[in-house]
DNA sequence: AAATCCCTTCGATGCAGAACGAACTGTAAT
DNA sequence: ATTACAGTTCGTTCTGCATCGAAGGGATTT
Protein backbone atom coordinates (compact mmCIF):
# COMPACT_ATOMS: atom_id res chain seq x y z
CA UNK A 1 0.00 0.00 0.00
CA UNK A 2 1.30 3.78 -0.61
CA UNK A 3 1.12 6.39 2.16
CA UNK A 4 -0.97 9.43 1.23
CA UNK A 5 0.83 11.49 -1.19
CA UNK A 6 3.92 12.13 1.33
CA UNK A 7 6.48 14.67 0.40
CA UNK A 8 9.60 12.88 -1.69
CA UNK A 9 12.62 12.02 0.28
CA UNK A 10 14.71 14.50 -1.14
CA UNK A 11 16.91 14.12 2.18
CA UNK A 12 17.94 10.38 1.93
CA UNK A 13 19.89 11.53 -1.27
CA UNK A 14 21.10 14.78 -0.25
CA UNK A 15 22.76 12.98 3.42
CA UNK A 16 24.36 10.67 0.83
CA UNK A 17 25.64 13.46 -1.18
CA UNK A 18 26.40 15.70 2.07
CA UNK A 19 29.97 14.57 2.85
CA UNK A 20 32.86 15.43 0.58
CA UNK A 21 34.54 12.11 0.51
CA UNK A 22 31.51 10.83 -0.76
CA UNK A 23 30.81 13.26 -3.49
CA UNK A 24 34.71 12.72 -5.07
CA UNK A 25 34.14 8.81 -5.20
CA UNK A 26 30.66 9.83 -7.28
CA UNK A 27 32.60 12.11 -9.48
CA UNK A 28 34.87 9.37 -10.17
CA UNK A 29 32.38 6.97 -11.06
CA UNK A 30 30.62 9.43 -12.70
CA UNK A 31 32.24 8.29 -15.89
CA UNK A 32 30.11 5.39 -16.08
CA UNK A 33 32.97 2.73 -15.22
CA UNK A 34 33.44 0.78 -12.16
CA UNK A 35 35.99 1.19 -9.04
CA UNK A 36 37.60 -0.94 -6.13
CA UNK A 37 36.90 -0.03 -2.60
CA UNK A 38 40.54 0.95 -2.68
CA UNK A 39 40.71 3.01 -5.43
CA UNK A 40 37.75 4.92 -4.06
CA UNK A 41 39.53 5.71 -0.67
CA UNK A 42 42.54 7.00 -2.52
CA UNK A 43 39.95 9.16 -4.84
CA UNK A 44 38.69 10.40 -2.05
CA UNK A 45 41.61 11.03 0.13
CA UNK A 46 40.67 8.61 3.15
CA UNK A 47 41.63 5.22 4.64
CA UNK A 48 39.81 2.12 3.87
CA UNK A 49 38.03 1.60 6.61
CA UNK A 50 36.06 5.07 6.18
CA UNK A 51 35.86 4.32 2.56
CA UNK A 52 33.20 1.37 3.50
CA UNK A 53 31.42 3.00 5.67
CA UNK A 54 30.62 5.75 3.02
CA UNK A 55 29.98 3.03 -0.05
CA UNK A 56 27.58 0.96 2.45
CA UNK A 57 25.61 4.44 2.57
CA UNK A 58 25.76 5.49 -1.30
CA UNK A 59 24.40 1.83 -1.21
CA UNK A 60 21.52 2.13 1.00
CA UNK A 61 20.56 5.11 -0.70
CA UNK A 62 20.57 3.38 -3.98
CA UNK A 63 23.23 5.87 -5.76
CA UNK A 64 25.93 2.81 -6.46
CA UNK A 65 25.50 -0.82 -6.41
CA UNK A 66 28.40 -3.24 -5.51
CA UNK A 67 29.46 -5.91 -6.73
CA UNK A 68 32.37 -8.73 -5.24
CA UNK A 69 34.55 -10.38 -7.69
CA UNK A 70 37.21 -12.81 -6.18
CA UNK A 71 38.85 -10.42 -3.28
CA UNK A 72 37.29 -7.47 -4.99
CA UNK A 73 34.69 -5.38 -4.43
CA UNK A 74 33.96 -3.37 -7.73
CA UNK A 75 31.22 -0.36 -7.23
CA UNK A 76 29.40 1.92 -9.94
CA UNK A 77 26.43 4.13 -9.84
CA UNK A 78 23.26 2.24 -9.63
CA UNK A 79 21.68 3.57 -12.95
CA UNK A 80 20.94 6.55 -15.47
CA UNK A 81 19.14 8.14 -13.62
CA UNK A 82 22.02 9.32 -10.82
CA UNK A 83 24.03 9.85 -13.31
CA UNK A 84 21.70 12.81 -14.93
CA UNK A 85 20.52 13.84 -11.49
CA UNK A 86 24.76 14.58 -10.82
CA UNK A 87 25.11 16.12 -14.19
CA UNK A 88 22.10 18.38 -12.79
CA UNK A 89 23.91 18.91 -9.79
CA UNK A 90 26.92 19.87 -11.30
CA UNK A 91 24.68 22.59 -13.22
CA UNK A 92 24.26 24.81 -10.00
CA UNK A 93 27.14 22.70 -7.80
CA UNK A 94 29.88 25.47 -7.03
CA UNK A 95 33.40 24.35 -8.31
CA UNK A 96 36.64 23.99 -6.84
CA UNK A 97 37.70 26.38 -9.66
CA UNK A 98 35.94 28.91 -11.35
CA UNK A 99 33.91 27.97 -13.76
CA UNK A 100 34.29 30.18 -16.57
CA UNK A 101 37.87 29.77 -15.85
CA UNK A 102 37.59 26.02 -16.74
CA UNK A 103 35.40 26.58 -19.81
CA UNK A 104 37.95 29.18 -21.87
CA UNK A 105 41.75 27.82 -20.39
CA UNK A 106 42.35 24.94 -23.83
CA UNK A 107 42.76 21.51 -22.85
CA UNK A 108 42.35 21.64 -19.14
CA UNK A 109 38.75 19.84 -19.58
CA UNK A 110 38.60 17.23 -22.33
CA UNK A 111 36.78 18.57 -25.03
CA UNK A 112 35.45 15.45 -25.90
CA UNK A 113 34.37 12.97 -23.10
CA UNK A 114 31.93 10.57 -21.73
CA UNK A 115 29.30 11.15 -19.41
CA UNK A 116 28.55 7.79 -17.66
CA UNK A 117 27.61 5.88 -20.70
CA UNK A 118 27.17 8.84 -23.90
CA UNK A 119 29.41 11.17 -24.87
CA UNK A 120 29.70 14.75 -23.61
CA UNK A 121 31.63 18.09 -24.37
CA UNK A 122 31.33 20.61 -26.73
CA UNK A 123 31.89 17.74 -29.49
CA UNK A 124 28.69 15.93 -28.08
CA UNK A 125 26.92 19.36 -28.35
CA UNK A 126 28.24 20.11 -31.31
CA UNK A 127 26.72 16.58 -32.82
CA UNK A 128 23.33 17.02 -30.92
CA UNK A 129 23.00 20.57 -32.72
CA UNK A 130 23.53 19.08 -36.16
CA UNK A 131 20.91 16.51 -35.39
CA UNK A 132 18.43 19.33 -34.37
CA UNK A 133 19.76 20.97 -37.81
CA UNK A 134 19.12 17.87 -40.15
CA UNK A 135 15.93 17.11 -38.52
CA UNK A 136 16.97 13.73 -37.21
CA UNK A 137 15.75 14.63 -33.74
CA UNK A 138 13.45 17.21 -32.43
CA UNK A 139 12.98 18.86 -29.35
CA UNK A 140 9.17 18.15 -28.06
CA UNK A 141 8.18 19.87 -24.59
CA UNK A 142 11.54 18.99 -22.81
CA UNK A 143 11.97 15.63 -24.39
CA UNK A 144 13.87 14.36 -27.89
CA UNK A 145 11.67 12.72 -30.42
CA UNK A 146 13.89 10.66 -33.19
CA UNK A 147 12.84 10.59 -36.28
CA UNK A 148 14.74 8.18 -39.17
CA UNK A 149 17.61 9.05 -41.35
CA UNK A 150 20.67 7.48 -42.69
CA UNK A 151 22.56 9.03 -40.36
CA UNK A 152 21.78 6.79 -37.60
CA UNK A 153 23.27 3.52 -39.23
CA UNK A 154 26.27 5.04 -40.17
CA UNK A 155 26.61 6.36 -36.82
CA UNK A 156 25.84 2.88 -35.17
CA UNK A 157 22.66 3.54 -34.29
CA UNK A 158 19.81 0.47 -34.52
CA UNK A 159 16.61 2.69 -34.27
CA UNK A 160 13.63 0.71 -32.11
CA UNK A 161 10.76 -0.41 -34.13
CA UNK A 162 8.22 1.90 -32.14
CA UNK A 163 9.89 5.46 -31.84
CA UNK A 164 8.53 8.33 -29.64
CA UNK A 165 7.36 5.96 -27.12
CA UNK A 166 9.66 5.09 -24.85
CA UNK A 167 12.43 7.82 -24.08
CA UNK A 168 15.05 6.86 -27.05
CA UNK A 169 17.17 9.88 -26.56
CA UNK A 170 16.93 12.31 -23.76
CA UNK A 171 18.29 15.53 -23.64
CA UNK A 172 21.18 15.91 -21.46
CA UNK A 173 22.30 19.44 -19.97
CA UNK A 174 26.26 19.81 -20.57
CA UNK A 175 27.71 21.32 -17.19
CA UNK A 176 30.43 23.31 -19.29
CA UNK A 177 28.81 23.88 -22.83
CA UNK A 178 25.27 24.94 -20.57
CA UNK A 179 23.65 22.75 -23.81
CA UNK A 180 22.12 19.86 -24.41
CA UNK A 181 23.38 16.78 -25.81
CA UNK A 182 22.01 13.31 -26.42
CA UNK A 183 21.68 10.24 -23.88
CA UNK A 184 19.81 7.58 -23.53
CA UNK A 185 19.81 4.36 -25.78
CA UNK A 186 20.28 6.33 -28.30
CA UNK A 187 23.63 8.24 -27.28
CA UNK A 188 25.30 4.97 -25.46
CA UNK A 189 24.78 3.22 -28.95
CA UNK A 190 26.59 6.24 -30.57
CA UNK A 191 29.26 6.02 -27.91
CA UNK A 192 30.22 2.60 -27.89
CA UNK A 193 29.83 2.44 -31.78
CA UNK A 194 32.52 4.91 -31.72
CA UNK A 195 34.53 3.03 -29.30
CA UNK A 196 34.55 -0.25 -31.61
CA UNK A 197 35.04 1.46 -34.52
CA UNK A 198 38.31 3.08 -32.74
CA UNK A 199 36.76 6.61 -33.59
CA UNK A 200 37.85 7.45 -30.25
CA UNK A 201 39.71 5.86 -27.14
CA UNK A 202 39.28 6.39 -23.33
CA UNK A 203 42.06 8.55 -21.42
CA UNK A 204 43.31 6.79 -18.48
CA UNK A 205 41.29 6.51 -15.39
CA UNK A 206 39.07 9.60 -16.26
CA UNK A 207 36.02 10.48 -18.23
CA UNK A 208 38.49 12.29 -20.98
CA UNK A 209 38.38 10.27 -24.70
CA UNK A 210 40.34 11.28 -27.35
CA UNK A 211 39.16 11.61 -30.67
CA UNK A 212 41.17 9.62 -33.71
CA UNK A 213 42.01 10.74 -37.55
CA UNK A 214 39.84 7.81 -38.17
CA UNK A 215 36.89 9.43 -36.20
CA UNK A 216 37.91 12.64 -37.04
CA UNK A 217 37.26 11.81 -40.89
CA UNK A 218 33.89 9.83 -39.62
CA UNK A 219 32.23 12.63 -38.06
CA UNK A 220 33.12 14.96 -41.07
CA UNK A 221 31.44 12.51 -43.29
CA UNK A 222 28.60 11.53 -41.56
CA UNK A 223 27.42 15.22 -39.89
CA UNK A 224 29.79 17.27 -42.24
CA UNK A 225 31.42 18.03 -39.06
CA UNK A 226 34.76 19.90 -38.57
CA UNK A 227 35.99 18.44 -35.57
CA UNK A 228 39.38 20.99 -35.61
CA UNK A 229 37.36 23.71 -34.85
CA UNK A 230 36.34 21.85 -31.67
CA UNK A 231 39.41 19.97 -30.44
CA UNK A 232 42.44 22.54 -30.56
CA UNK A 233 45.16 20.01 -29.35
CA UNK B 1 51.51 15.75 -13.19
CA UNK B 2 47.95 16.08 -11.92
CA UNK B 3 45.50 19.40 -11.77
CA UNK B 4 44.36 20.78 -8.82
CA UNK B 5 41.21 19.24 -8.47
CA UNK B 6 38.82 20.89 -9.88
CA UNK B 7 36.11 18.49 -9.21
CA UNK B 8 32.08 20.22 -8.65
CA UNK B 9 31.50 20.61 -4.88
CA UNK B 10 28.63 18.47 -4.93
CA UNK B 11 28.97 18.05 -1.09
CA UNK B 12 28.20 21.83 -0.81
CA UNK B 13 24.38 21.63 -2.29
CA UNK B 14 24.32 18.21 -0.81
CA UNK B 15 24.98 19.26 2.64
CA UNK B 16 22.19 21.73 2.16
CA UNK B 17 19.32 18.62 1.13
CA UNK B 18 21.06 16.25 3.94
CA UNK B 19 18.11 17.29 6.27
CA UNK B 20 14.17 16.46 6.34
CA UNK B 21 13.38 20.10 7.40
CA UNK B 22 14.71 21.69 4.73
CA UNK B 23 14.29 19.31 1.80
CA UNK B 24 10.26 19.74 2.95
CA UNK B 25 10.51 23.59 2.66
CA UNK B 26 12.30 23.23 -0.68
CA UNK B 27 9.56 20.71 -1.56
CA UNK B 28 6.93 23.48 -0.89
CA UNK B 29 8.88 25.50 -2.43
CA UNK B 30 8.67 23.54 -5.42
CA UNK B 31 5.27 25.45 -6.99
CA UNK B 32 7.51 28.50 -7.85
CA UNK B 33 5.68 30.33 -5.27
CA UNK B 34 7.44 32.48 -2.30
CA UNK B 35 6.65 31.57 0.72
CA UNK B 36 7.28 33.22 4.28
CA UNK B 37 9.34 32.15 7.07
CA UNK B 38 6.74 31.30 8.96
CA UNK B 39 4.90 29.11 6.55
CA UNK B 40 8.04 27.43 5.73
CA UNK B 41 8.77 26.57 9.38
CA UNK B 42 5.40 25.16 9.99
CA UNK B 43 5.89 22.76 6.65
CA UNK B 44 8.73 21.55 8.18
CA UNK B 45 7.18 20.77 11.34
CA UNK B 46 9.85 23.32 13.19
CA UNK B 47 9.66 26.51 15.33
CA UNK B 48 10.52 30.15 13.88
CA UNK B 49 14.31 30.03 15.24
CA UNK B 50 15.42 26.83 13.02
CA UNK B 51 13.76 27.82 10.01
CA UNK B 52 15.73 30.92 9.79
CA UNK B 53 18.84 28.73 10.51
CA UNK B 54 17.65 26.24 7.82
CA UNK B 55 17.00 29.63 5.64
CA UNK B 56 19.63 30.90 5.96
CA UNK B 57 21.69 27.40 4.99
CA UNK B 58 19.58 26.88 1.95
CA UNK B 59 20.67 30.78 0.86
CA UNK B 60 23.70 30.39 1.49
CA UNK B 61 23.83 27.38 -0.89
CA UNK B 62 22.05 29.45 -3.44
CA UNK B 63 19.54 27.13 -3.79
CA UNK B 64 16.82 29.68 -2.30
CA UNK B 65 16.51 33.71 -2.64
CA UNK B 66 14.70 35.83 -0.05
CA UNK B 67 13.11 39.03 -0.19
CA UNK B 68 12.39 41.44 2.69
CA UNK B 69 8.32 42.76 2.35
CA UNK B 70 7.48 44.57 5.18
CA UNK B 71 7.87 42.50 7.85
CA UNK B 72 7.66 39.17 6.28
CA UNK B 73 10.68 37.83 4.47
CA UNK B 74 9.70 35.77 1.24
CA UNK B 75 11.63 33.30 0.35
CA UNK B 76 11.31 30.84 -3.09
CA UNK B 77 13.91 29.20 -5.23
CA UNK B 78 16.47 30.72 -6.78
CA UNK B 79 16.37 29.71 -10.57
CA UNK B 80 14.89 27.29 -12.37
CA UNK B 81 17.77 25.52 -12.62
CA UNK B 82 17.12 24.20 -9.13
CA UNK B 83 13.62 23.50 -9.94
CA UNK B 84 15.23 21.28 -12.17
CA UNK B 85 18.04 19.66 -10.11
CA UNK B 86 14.80 19.10 -7.36
CA UNK B 87 13.27 17.35 -10.26
CA UNK B 88 15.89 15.13 -11.07
CA UNK B 89 16.73 14.43 -7.56
CA UNK B 90 12.89 13.05 -7.07
CA UNK B 91 13.30 10.66 -10.35
CA UNK B 92 15.83 9.22 -7.78
CA UNK B 93 14.48 9.60 -4.13
CA UNK B 94 12.66 6.93 -2.59
CA UNK B 95 8.31 7.55 -2.05
CA UNK B 96 8.11 9.78 -5.23
CA UNK B 97 7.86 7.67 -8.41
CA UNK B 98 4.49 7.79 -8.51
CA UNK B 99 3.35 11.70 -6.95
CA UNK B 100 5.19 13.74 -9.75
CA UNK B 101 6.36 16.80 -8.36
CA UNK B 102 4.02 19.55 -9.52
CA UNK B 103 6.28 22.34 -10.53
CA UNK B 104 5.25 25.44 -12.01
CA UNK B 105 4.54 25.27 -15.80
CA UNK B 106 2.05 27.90 -17.47
CA UNK B 107 -1.08 27.95 -16.51
CA UNK B 108 -0.73 25.21 -13.70
CA UNK B 109 -0.74 27.66 -10.69
CA UNK B 110 -4.27 29.43 -9.96
CA UNK B 111 -4.85 31.71 -11.68
CA UNK B 112 -6.52 33.29 -8.90
CA UNK B 113 -5.57 33.12 -5.67
CA UNK B 114 -4.79 35.35 -2.74
CA UNK B 115 -1.89 36.45 -1.28
CA UNK B 116 -2.58 36.47 2.98
CA UNK B 117 -5.52 39.01 3.54
CA UNK B 118 -6.20 40.20 -0.33
CA UNK B 119 -6.37 38.88 -4.39
CA UNK B 120 -3.09 37.38 -6.14
CA UNK B 121 -2.51 36.18 -9.36
CA UNK B 122 -2.99 36.87 -13.03
CA UNK B 123 -6.17 38.50 -11.87
CA UNK B 124 -5.00 41.14 -9.45
CA UNK B 125 -2.34 41.98 -11.67
CA UNK B 126 -5.12 42.79 -14.17
CA UNK B 127 -7.58 44.58 -11.79
CA UNK B 128 -4.49 46.43 -10.29
CA UNK B 129 -3.56 47.46 -14.24
CA UNK B 130 -7.25 48.76 -14.23
CA UNK B 131 -7.44 50.98 -11.14
CA UNK B 132 -4.15 52.53 -12.21
CA UNK B 133 -5.58 53.27 -16.08
CA UNK B 134 -8.97 54.45 -14.35
CA UNK B 135 -7.05 56.65 -12.33
CA UNK B 136 -8.08 55.59 -9.07
CA UNK B 137 -4.47 54.37 -8.31
CA UNK B 138 -1.70 56.31 -8.45
CA UNK B 139 2.01 55.10 -8.27
CA UNK B 140 3.89 57.29 -6.19
CA UNK B 141 7.55 56.62 -5.35
CA UNK B 142 6.82 53.10 -4.55
CA UNK B 143 3.77 53.46 -2.80
CA UNK B 144 -0.14 53.47 -4.01
CA UNK B 145 -2.07 56.55 -4.04
CA UNK B 146 -5.97 56.16 -3.86
CA UNK B 147 -8.21 58.38 -5.57
CA UNK B 148 -12.24 58.11 -4.97
CA UNK B 149 -14.04 56.46 -7.84
CA UNK B 150 -17.71 55.02 -7.82
CA UNK B 151 -16.41 51.61 -8.82
CA UNK B 152 -14.63 51.46 -5.13
CA UNK B 153 -18.19 51.18 -3.66
CA UNK B 154 -18.81 48.82 -6.19
CA UNK B 155 -16.00 46.74 -5.44
CA UNK B 156 -17.16 47.10 -1.43
CA UNK B 157 -13.87 49.48 -0.28
CA UNK B 158 -14.96 51.82 1.84
CA UNK B 159 -12.73 54.67 2.20
CA UNK B 160 -10.87 56.65 5.16
CA UNK B 161 -11.89 60.16 5.11
CA UNK B 162 -8.47 61.26 5.34
CA UNK B 163 -6.48 59.67 2.11
CA UNK B 164 -3.07 59.60 1.51
CA UNK B 165 -2.17 59.76 4.93
CA UNK B 166 -1.14 56.03 6.40
CA UNK B 167 -0.96 53.00 3.76
CA UNK B 168 -4.56 52.40 2.79
CA UNK B 169 -3.14 50.48 -0.72
CA UNK B 170 0.26 49.08 -1.14
CA UNK B 171 1.78 47.85 -3.70
CA UNK B 172 2.66 43.79 -3.31
CA UNK B 173 4.84 42.03 -6.05
CA UNK B 174 3.54 38.97 -7.35
CA UNK B 175 5.84 36.58 -7.90
CA UNK B 176 4.64 34.61 -10.75
CA UNK B 177 3.80 37.67 -12.73
CA UNK B 178 6.42 39.87 -11.40
CA UNK B 179 3.72 42.89 -11.56
CA UNK B 180 2.52 44.76 -9.12
CA UNK B 181 -1.11 44.43 -7.03
CA UNK B 182 -2.71 46.03 -4.12
CA UNK B 183 -2.48 44.65 -0.94
CA UNK B 184 -3.18 47.29 2.75
CA UNK B 185 -6.72 47.70 3.85
CA UNK B 186 -7.81 48.66 0.34
CA UNK B 187 -6.59 44.49 -0.85
CA UNK B 188 -8.02 43.28 1.95
CA UNK B 189 -11.33 44.75 1.65
CA UNK B 190 -11.49 43.46 -2.05
CA UNK B 191 -10.85 40.31 -1.46
CA UNK B 192 -13.55 40.25 2.10
CA UNK B 193 -16.07 41.81 0.00
CA UNK B 194 -15.59 39.40 -2.97
CA UNK B 195 -15.78 36.21 -0.83
CA UNK B 196 -18.80 37.74 1.09
CA UNK B 197 -20.82 38.10 -1.77
CA UNK B 198 -19.58 35.07 -4.16
CA UNK B 199 -17.72 35.98 -6.08
CA UNK B 200 -15.08 33.79 -5.70
CA UNK B 201 -14.80 30.80 -2.86
CA UNK B 202 -11.52 29.38 -1.77
CA UNK B 203 -9.87 26.13 -2.30
CA UNK B 204 -9.43 23.15 0.03
CA UNK B 205 -6.22 23.23 1.47
CA UNK B 206 -4.31 26.32 -0.47
CA UNK B 207 -4.44 29.55 -1.42
CA UNK B 208 -6.31 28.99 -4.45
CA UNK B 209 -9.74 31.15 -5.17
CA UNK B 210 -12.44 29.97 -7.73
CA UNK B 211 -13.77 32.91 -9.91
CA UNK B 212 -17.61 32.12 -9.67
CA UNK B 213 -20.01 33.07 -12.81
CA UNK B 214 -21.13 35.74 -10.50
CA UNK B 215 -17.79 37.20 -10.05
CA UNK B 216 -17.03 37.01 -13.63
CA UNK B 217 -19.92 39.13 -14.60
CA UNK B 218 -19.57 41.67 -11.59
CA UNK B 219 -15.63 42.03 -13.01
CA UNK B 220 -16.85 42.32 -16.53
CA UNK B 221 -19.70 45.19 -16.00
CA UNK B 222 -18.05 47.44 -12.84
CA UNK B 223 -13.70 46.85 -14.46
CA UNK B 224 -14.58 46.06 -18.04
CA UNK B 225 -12.75 43.13 -17.56
CA UNK B 226 -12.47 40.03 -19.84
CA UNK B 227 -11.69 37.23 -16.78
CA UNK B 228 -12.18 34.51 -19.69
CA UNK B 229 -8.89 35.41 -20.83
CA UNK B 230 -7.28 35.20 -17.71
CA UNK B 231 -8.95 31.86 -16.51
CA UNK B 232 -9.11 29.14 -18.76
CA UNK B 233 -10.45 26.61 -16.71
C1' DA C 1 51.58 -23.95 5.05
C1' DA C 2 52.52 -19.17 5.35
C1' DA C 3 52.32 -14.74 3.46
C1' DT C 4 49.91 -11.15 1.23
C1' DC C 5 46.22 -8.43 -0.09
C1' DC C 6 41.28 -6.41 -0.03
C1' DC C 7 37.82 -5.51 2.66
C1' DT C 8 35.15 -5.37 6.84
C1' DT C 9 33.87 -4.80 11.88
C1' DC C 10 34.55 -2.69 16.34
C1' DG C 11 35.62 0.91 19.54
C1' DA C 12 37.11 5.56 20.61
C1' DT C 13 37.40 10.38 19.58
C1' DG C 14 36.11 14.67 18.23
C1' DC C 15 33.40 17.88 15.58
C1' DA C 16 29.22 19.59 13.23
C1' DG C 17 24.76 20.91 13.48
C1' DA C 18 19.52 20.42 14.53
C1' DA C 19 16.48 21.69 17.89
C1' DC C 20 14.22 24.82 21.15
C1' DG C 21 13.55 28.41 25.11
C1' DA C 22 14.32 33.03 26.11
C1' DA C 23 15.09 37.46 24.87
C1' DC C 24 15.47 41.20 21.28
C1' DT C 25 14.48 44.11 16.82
C1' DG C 26 11.61 45.98 13.79
C1' DT C 27 7.04 46.41 11.39
C1' DA C 28 2.09 46.63 11.30
C1' DA C 29 -2.59 46.91 13.41
C1' DT C 30 -5.86 49.13 16.89
C1' DA D 1 0.64 54.45 22.81
C1' DT D 2 -0.18 49.87 23.16
C1' DT D 3 -0.49 45.51 21.43
C1' DA D 4 0.45 41.92 18.21
C1' DC D 5 3.30 39.74 15.04
C1' DA D 6 7.38 38.27 11.88
C1' DG D 7 11.84 37.35 12.17
C1' DT D 8 16.39 37.04 14.38
C1' DT D 9 20.16 36.17 17.83
C1' DC D 10 22.13 33.70 21.65
C1' DG D 11 23.13 29.92 24.52
C1' DT D 12 22.37 25.10 25.55
C1' DT D 13 21.60 20.41 24.81
C1' DC D 14 21.90 16.32 22.43
C1' DT D 15 22.29 13.45 18.57
C1' DG D 16 24.77 12.01 14.36
C1' DC D 17 28.68 10.81 12.05
C1' DA D 18 33.43 11.14 9.77
C1' DT D 19 37.71 9.53 10.89
C1' DC D 20 41.24 6.37 12.16
C1' DG D 21 43.74 2.46 14.87
C1' DA D 22 43.42 -2.24 15.89
C1' DA D 23 41.91 -6.52 14.84
C1' DG D 24 39.35 -10.15 12.16
C1' DG D 25 37.57 -12.60 7.80
C1' DG D 26 38.13 -14.32 3.18
C1' DA D 27 40.58 -14.86 -1.22
C1' DT D 28 44.82 -15.25 -3.86
C1' DT D 29 49.64 -16.06 -4.29
C1' DT D 30 54.22 -18.28 -3.01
Amino acid sequence: MMTAAKTPRFDIVGQALSDASRTRMLCELMDGRAYTNKELASAAGVTAQTATAHLRLLQNADLIVAEKRGRCVFNRLANEEVARMLEQLAVIAPSSSLHHVQRRKAGEIAQVRSCYDHLAGPLAVAMTEQFLARGLLREENGAFAVRPGEEWQKLGVTLPQKLGRQPFARPCMDWTERKLHVSGPLGKQVLSHALERGWMQRNTHKRGLTLTGPGRRALQEILDLNCGELINA
